[in-house]
DNA sequence: CTACGTAACAC
RNA sequence: CUUGUGUUACGUAG
């Protein structure tokens, strides 16, 4: 183990992990089959003993490095706002679910550490709120113009070559980043069909959260580094501006910077505006 | 702070 | 077999 082997290896993680996923899907278990005669005891010990074979075959093949993620099951669900489009959902297998939490454990905090003050998606003490307030205090500072942007199917285009190489910045642990290229080459399964996976990170992965905000790191640090005023959530951000030629130049730099990790501009959901519309990250569009 | 549960919001 | 992460509020037990 080299310097971020400080933690523990990741198949001694799995056990708290699973004993969660092993709770919840006991529980699933119940809702179905339960119904009328409440919690059917028999089904839960004969289940968790399942789960604990399952659990011991998950460490074995960790430790030997022979673990091999299956691939995600895709269904399209409506999106919320617009029922007409839908949105892929890639939602592993329990057990990858497992492996996946007991990646995120160990990442997280080393990862924390590198993310910029301008990220507020996904991150542990940080909220929507917290996101809200930076946007009022800049337009008290003066800035009336905003640069209101979504990326164009950001998820579905993540490079998993550029996210590897961020990734290993942190991380010199082989088998940990062999592990995160199998989950993201696993591919998914759609109609009983095998697709693979040339690029993105599954919306349902429990990991991709994190990765979508080591990925766009170097996108805040590129705008923070032109002295722009960024606030990101996941894939929607915005940059506080004192006047439209300086929105316009966001656009500019913008571009450029996301154009080195493959990601471009939604131009539906792009644009500037004065603040006499109200503004928060719902209510953008 | 931990565990179980409910609800809402963001993406 | 409609997922995930994060935040917030609340209930119960330590």
């Amino acid at each position: 183990m080299k310097a971020d082997g400080t933690g523990r290896k990741i198949h001694s993680l799995i056990d708290k992990v699973y004993h969660r996923a092993n709770l919840e899907l006991a529980w699933k278990l119940v809702k179905q089959n339960g119904g009328s005669g409440g919690i059917d005891n028999v089904r839960i010990a004969d289940f968790e003993r399942v789960a604990a074979e399952e659990l011991a075959r998950l460490h074995q093949q960790l430790k030997q490095d022979v673990y091999r993620p299956i691939p995600v099951r895709r269904v399209n669900i409506p999106k919320r706002n617009k029922p007409t489009e839908t949105r892929p959902l890639g939602i592993p297998a329990i057990r990858d679910r497992v492996c996946q939490q007991a990646l995120k454990n160990r990442l997280e905090p080393i990862f924390e550490l590198t993310f910029s003050d301008c990220s507020f998606g996904y991150r542990p003490g940080r909220s929507t709120h917290q996101a809200m307030r930076k946007i009022y205090r800049e337009i008290m500072n003066g800035c009336e113009w905003v640069v209101d942007a979504d990326l164009r199917d950001f998820f579905g285009n993540v490079q998993h070559e550029r996210l590897i190489d961020m990734i290993s910045e942190r991380i010199s642990d082989g088998r940990i980043l062999r592990l995160i290229r199998q989950m993201l080459e696993a591919g998914y399964m759609e109609n009983g069909v095998k697709f693979q996976t040339v690029s993105g990170t599954p919306q349902g992965g429990i990991v991709s959260p994190l990765f979508s905000n080591i990925y766009l790191t170097p996108f805040d640090r590129a705008m923070e580094n032109k002295g722009y005023r960024l606030i990101r959530f996941a894939d929607d951000w915005v940059v506080l501006c004192k006047s439209r030629e300086e929105a316009v130049k966001v656009f500019a730099d913008a571009k450029v910077a996301l154009e080195a990790l493959g990601l471009t501009l939604h131009p539906e959901k792009t644009r500037i505006t004065h603040i006499s519309a109200d503004l928060n990250f719902s209510a953008i569009s």
